[in-house]
Parts: structure tokens; sequence; C-alpha cells
DNA sequence: TCTCCTTGTGGAAACGTTTCCTCATCTTTT
DNA sequence: AAAAGATGAGGAAACGTTTCCACAAGGAGA
């Protein structure tokens, strides 16, 4: 391996000089600034950031803990993030959880043992006290928490506007004539199923319509879970005639319900998803579903913890992004009877 | 920050003894190796694997690099690397190219700065000259390449018998009576490309059907690619009756068209995909496609550059792992007219 | 009793950088 | 002409570990 002190020989000049050139420090004559450059290029000095991070203490390295890649909405978040890292000359570490609570913490202080400058969160499932582990042990490090709440720590969060989704699903139904409308979606004690859950509610007390509790299910944020819960709630006596899925994939297992049962999607069931993810023009019917401005939320996660690492401060940022709903091919006007 | 040092003094002990009995090499008494246990304890210590690193020139990190992690191979791919990364107590550094050489050789010399111990790239549409330049100036850092041929190189590399794939592919079309089977597939640079075609040729050829290169197109690995070309193809005079995809995601793009053009799938159009990636089963119908042991590839390559890594040895391991026909509901025989 | 292992511990060098400090020269100002 | 500032470059400390080496003490074998 070639290292600085092989260009200082080469060039003849010290060690520190080579480094104040390579990192345009201090005052370097032209002449000199040539032969180290030279010298760099003829020996194809790469340098080591290991060694330089020692001392900087900086690594230019970002954790990101999700979990599980293989989530069509975190591979979305995790390209947005990894994008605007990447602008700004950081890495990413990638870690998936499975959101298992025990993974999570060990992933924690090896990143931190890593020296990672920051870490970004999305585990929507989860109420975390691993997070308040870290923030009391290492109150210095930048954290940016993605679509979950953390009232009383200093955290950066970065939250889409669940209930306004809710709302904005349901009403879409309600305006479209539907009256019987099942909602279902992750898991109960989840940050963002209950807000969507309120703003279901809120819209169909605004329409007057009674809540019927069998219509509303928490379970996972899976193909499964909406596969088996649509399937129950389909075959009652009574069945919703359009249902809001609380994700796309959540969604996707509904699709396959219905076709099983042999209900026509929308004629005589529609669905609205929440993400507006890949699945959704996948779909057929394509999938009328709530936009999560995912790329948004990665970038501007970015661009706080980069701010935060570069002022050296430690801020409590919270900023709420709104959804909007997309109309596809998936919801129309219930048939009057 | 707190320090060997600091433990140290905590524990009355060396910096030396402290870190043997962290690393548990040579020889320590319990006596003192309680003390400094209940020192790293009493003062939150977690070490600093960035020192380490310096001198033991290890990182414990490995690079990925892949076209994009939307894709759904990839992410599938991505999880399965990472799994057994983790399982080896490496973390990885994700880096998405979007095939550009360009991105490709930055983060090439981004990882190698960093320290990474081995870099895993995936790349199918490229031939990649990058990878013959970190060869030459880098001839001792352990490299696996999935999905590509590296003839004249030191390189692991795991690849999918594409050949095979192909052949499996339009042989269950065949055997189901079709005979104007058509190929959508990615770049005709892209070895995964020509090698499908080939086993393609191979089977039509051995049913003594002559081929129609008007059937015959190369493209890219996406659903748009699919969308255009299948349309452009199902709206000719002579449309064929079956279409062997040569990812999902082209099957993906066929299916819109085939439902733009009103063709019921499979009753007027069979279509096989390849991959077997997570669409398959979320289309309707659900897609008869090639499967790629997508997840054995992941871990097969994280066990070889790790192998490498542990015994500081470059090998050129070649494996070659072998796809199955997955039958679903997307291709059924042929109608007889 | 003397030598030789085994066990246990500490000191110090080394890893490859950055940065602080010092010193020298040259230019400008008073 | 002297003082002060700007420019340029090198020496050495520092970052937080691991590991080599030296040394000491205790027990075993001759």
């Amino acid at each position: 391996m070639v290292t600085i002190k092989d260009v200082a020989r080469e060039a003849k000049v010290s060690i520190s000089t080579v480094s104040r050139v390579l990192n345009m420090s201090g005052y370097t004559s032209e002449k000199t600034k040539e032969k180290v450059l030279y010298a760099v290029k003829k020996l194809g000095y790469t340098g080591s950031l290991v060694a330089a991070a020692m001392i900087k203490k900086q690594t230019l390295t970002l954790g990101l803990i999700i979990p599980d890649i293989k989530n069509i909405f975190h591979s979305d978040l995790t390209r947005a993030v990894e994008d605007g890292a990447n602008s700004h000359g950081f890495n990413i570490f990638l870690c998936n959880t499975d959101n298992n609570l025990q993974k999570e913490v060990e992933y924690i202080h090896l990143l931190i043992a890593k020296g990672v400058d920051g870490i970004i969160f999305s585990s929507p499932e989860v109420k975390d006290k691993n997070i308040k582990e870290v923030k009391e042990k290492f109150p210095d490090l930048p954290i940016v928490i993605l679509g979950s709440k953390f009232h009383n720590l200093t955290i950066n969060e970065i939250l889409v506007d669940n209930f306004d989704g809710g709302y904005r699903a349901t009403s879409h139904l309600l305006e479209l004539g539907h009256k019987d409308i099942a909602f279902i979606s992750g898991g109960i004690d989840s940050y963002s199923s209950i807000e969507r859950h309120k703003g279901y509610k809120f819209a169909l007390n605004e329409s007057g319509i009674p809540i019927n509790d069998d219509f509303v299910i928490f379970d996972r944020f899976y193909i499964e879970s909406g596969y088996k819960n649509a399937l129950k709630l389909l075959q009652k006596n009574k069945r919703p005639t359009a249902i809001f899925a609380g994700s796309d994939s959540i969604a996707v297992g509904i699709y396959k319900a219905a076709r099983e049962l042999n209900l026509k999607i929308p004629e005589q069931l529609s669905v609205v998803g929440f993400d507006d993810s890949q699945y959704a023009e996948i779909l057929s019917p394509m999938l009328t579903t709530i936009h999560t401005p995912i790329k948004e939320m990665g970038q501007r996660a970015i661009e706080i913890i980069v701010k935060s690492i570069k002022e050296k401060k430690i801020f409590k940022e919270t900023l709420v992004l709104y959804p909007t709903l997309v109309e596809r091919e998936s919801t129309m006007a219930v048939h009057s009877k």
C-alpha cells in the first residue's frame, strides 16, 4: 500500500506539505503543489480515509437502519437516502433488522464502534426503546427518525401526516358513495397505523357514518396480512364495499383475496392503498393510493443529518410532509342496488 | 468518548492488558479479567473499530455495488448479501450506480480509500472495464462478481446458467404447443441476455422451429422496456402466442401491454418470466417464471469473499447455479384453431 | 539448586493521517 | 532601515488501538 510517506519521499517534500496540498489547506507554492500532484499520480496514491478518520473524528459514513430492504417502501427510501448521502460525500451502511429489537441494538453498537457520523432509522412498526438508550449514551450522535414520533427526545423526525392520509383515502371512498368501508393496517402499536386509523374515523364521523369495529383490523404491513384479513372480511354476511389498506403491500393481499372470492375490483370492491410504491402500477387494475413522498423523506433526512454533522450541533427538527391521493383504477362509485 | 486508556486507568492495569482481555488473546488471570470487564461496563466502553482497523488492516466492511436497489432483483440480492455479511460480522456499504461507469469508478475509489475488505459487484448490463482496472491496481483486494463472466481475470464469479434457464423457459412453451414464441430481454451486451437467447434458440432448433428474428428483441431489463416492445410485437399481423421475457420486470410490462390490447393471459398469450422475484406472485395471473437462486447467490458471494479475506488469499472460484421453472398461471396450451 | 517452561503484566512502537507549532524568507508598511 | 505581516515548508504530537518485546514470578524437571 502506498502511503503519504511514499509520496513525500517521491516529491522530496515533507509529509505535512503533501497533506496540505491534498486537503487544500494552508499555503503552498505552485511549484511544490505540482511536484506533489505529480508524485501522487505516479505512485497511484489513494490515501486512507480510516487514518484520516482517526484524527478528524469523521468517517463520512452513515448508518441506515430499516426492517427489510426487500420491502418495496424501504428500497425506495433507501435509494433516496443513498443518493442524498452520496451527493454529500457520505456512504451508508445498510442494516436490516426485521423489526427485531435485539438485532437492532447490535447494529447500533456496531455502527457506533465503526464511528458512523450519524444514524437514520426507519422502523415504523416498533416503539423503540433502543433509540432512547442510544440518545442517552451518545447524546452527540446525530439521529433522524423517519415515520415515528418521539415526543421527549431531542431527535430529528420526518413524518408524513398519516392522519391526513387516512382522511383523504376515506373521504375519497365516501365521495364515491361507499358506506361500508373497512380498514386493514399494520400493528396497533405503530404510529402510522394509529394516525391513519384516526383519519379514517374522522372522515366517517364527518359523514355521520357509524364506525363498525368489525371492519377495522390491525395486523402487519405485509401482503400475507392483507390477504388473510381481507379473506375473512369479505366472507362476512355483510361485507364492505370498499377497503382502505394501510399500505400498498396490504392492498396486494386484498387483491389476491378478492380474486380468490371472484370479486371484481373495482366493480364489486373498491380498494385504496397507502405509499404509492412500485406495486401500485403493477397491480391490475392499477391501485388508487395515497402517495407518500418517499423520495423527499430520504432527501430531507440526509439534509438534516448532514447539517447536524457539519455544524456539530444536535437539533430537534420535526418535519411533516403531506400525502396526496393518486387516483388510478381500483376505486369506483358504489353500485346502487 | 471513553477510550481504552480510561478503562486501563479505572481498572488499574495497563492498556495492553485491557486489549488482551477484550480480544481474548494471550494470558490474563481471572482476577484482572474481572477488573477490566467491570471497568468496561462501568464506563460504558465500546471501543473504536476505526483505530483497530488502522493496525489490523481490516475494517470488517464490504462494498456492494449494484445498479439500483429499487430493482426488485437487487433488493432481494442485497438482503441475502447483507444477511450473510452480518452473520460473519461484516457490514456493507451500499452503492447504486445506475449502470453508470463513471459513478461506479468513483464508488470503487471511495470504497478502497475507506479500506473495505472486499467488493461484491452485480452489474449484469455492463461489460466492465472498471473491474479490470481495480484488479490491476489492487490485486490483493478480494472481489466477487455476480452474474457476469470474466475470462481472463483472477476474480470470483457466481453465475446462473442462463443458457439453461432460456432453454427451460422456451421448452416449457414448446411443450404447450406454442410455435410463435417471442423473446424480449435486456441489452445485447449483457451476458445474461446473450445466454438466455442462446438457450431460447437452442430449444427452438431442437424442435425444428425456424427462428423469426422479428420475434427477438434486446432492450433493457425494465418494465417500460417490456411494455413498449410487447406493444409493438403484439400489434403485428402475425403476433406471437407466447413471449419469453428476459426478466420478471419485462414480464410486468408485457402484462400491461396485453391488457391494453385486450389480450387475455394466458388464454391468448402465454408469458414466461425470469428471476422469480416478488413480482411473480403479485401479478395476476401469477407469473410462470424461471427461478434464479438469488438468495443462494448472495450467501455464496459472502462465503467466498469471507474465505478469501480470512485466508488472505486471492482465488478464482467460478460457481454456477442452476435455475428451475416455476409453473404458475401465465402459461397454457395454445389454442388449436 | 539450577535451568527451563508457563503464566501474567507493562512499556513502547506502529498503523497513516492531520494539525499545531516553529522557523525562514520575502514583501509591505511605517 | 526596522518592524510587521504574508507566504511557504518541515518537525512532531496526536488520534485509539494492537502487538511485539522484555521482564518477573512461580512451578516442574534434572
